[in-house]
DNA sequence: TGCATAAGTGTAAAAAATACAATATTATTG
DNA sequence: CAATAATATTGTATTTTTTACACTTATGCA
């Protein structure tokens, strides 16, 4: 047994995270994606995903969560491992490989004047500019992967403030899935996973007879899950 | 613009694949997986998956397909990014981050003098031995990703001969899926699926009657996903 | 020729998904 | 205070999909 064994022969290289940070704007009723003004060159002026190193004392989680901390502010954001981009020459500084993220905010929890510092801004997907190296393809593969996630796991209330209702979360798969839904079908559809908690309280914003809030009980979720409830939309 | 430019603060690390690769004994009708016994220390002897390092001009994939090469003597396996897996101290010898794959071949149609020379065996899921570092967590996790790409992917077809009869379709996702299917609804379901070809050949080993051989048709497959067709068992 | 063995097939019931439109609530306004 | 305007809420009929379930067929062999 040797100390400081290694493996000798084997090249190293850089690993990188970057994150498709999507959130969805209320108001517009737009999902959006949030994206950085690159600082440095190459590509210096440019758009990109916000990304960061591997520190040597993390794992990729860890770097993705403080990459995600850095420019938001926010700590236990809903991210999840999207894929491994790795071509040769996809960075034109050093061989570096890159973890890509997709994580879920909620568009008004973050810190505004850090996202200023990073010169990013909040994007809709009609208006995104062509990203830097390889991010389109990221942020094509994070899109599909969003798709896919809403419809089989209640991720999309990472979106939405804590008290959202029926319209908002109509509206939120409506964007995310790129189709109309018939909000009859819908309302049936959502209630029948007993996954929300109906308040009392209504949101009096939209219309004068106001609509009511619900929640998404995680609780209620849990247990179902237990018992081999799959969500399913 | 400098010439060799990098980013110099930044620390490398080295990069492996580890392959999960499935197979399924059509005689023995279940699951099996693909281990090494490892030949180097830590852990001499101990069985793992089958891995190597990435090489300076490779992408993952490239190194997947490298490494699912040396082990089996095949070209063009299917395979498919998992996870990557990167506690800081999953290799014990040097900070390692691997970039798990699963794999699915034909278990008679691989070299068996290379899986000889590696020490290589065919495990079922219940003798599977504990594997080395976070190799067990790369397995659950495959299987996992095995089951549910079964299910949306017209995959399984990878691990049997190009000619199969329902019966042994039926098996092997009854293997996978662990779980028991009715055989008058799953051959309802594939058929209606319209991506088999039936031939007028018979497999008469298995009974006097012989049951009919089919081909997955991957052109119509195809051509079937073109037009909106989504895979669904 | 009849027996043993696995292959192949159909139908009824239940559940889920879809299509579709009228009524309820309330603030505002005349 | 009655009418109105605007959005919220709710139900039913139809179609499609899934599930449950058992008998007939083909053939080699005794």
């Amino acid at each position: 047994m040797f100390m400081n064994s290694n493996y000798p022969a084997e090249s190293r290289a850089l690993i990188a995270v970057d994150c498709i940070i999507f959130g969805f704007d209320e108001h517009e009723e737009v999902l959006k994606v949030l994206l950085i003004k690159r600082d440095m060159t190459p590509h210096k002026g440019d758009w990109s995903l916000m990304g960061g190193f591997l520190g040597i004392d993390e794992t990729v989680d860890d770097a993705a969560s403080r990459v995600l901390h850095t420019l938001t502010g926010l700590d236990n954001i809903y991210m999840e491992q999207l894929h491994v981009f790795s071509e040769v020459a996809r960075d034109p500084v050093e061989r570096t490989i890159s973890v890509a993220y997709i994580a879920l905010i909620n568009i008004n929890d973050h810190d505004q004047k850090l996202i200023q510092q990073y010169s990013a801004r909040w994007f809709t997907l009609e208006d995104k500019p062509d990203l830097i190296f390889d991010h389109d393809e990221m942020f094509n593969l994070g899109l599909s992967r969003l798709q896919h996630r809403v419809s089989t796991k209640p991720i999309g209330f990472e979106l939405l403030p804590e008290k959202f209702t029926m319209r908002q979360l109509q509206k939120l798969y409506e964007e995310i899935l790129a189709t109309d839904l018939d909000k009859r079908n819908f309302s049936k559809k959502i209630n029948s996973l007993e996954i929300l908690e109906k308040l009392d309280e209504k949101d009096k914003r939209s219309s004068r007879k106001g609509s009511y809030l619900f929640k998404f009980d995680e609780e209620k979720y849990k247990e179902k899950s237990r018992q081999g409830f799959h969500f399913k939309i």
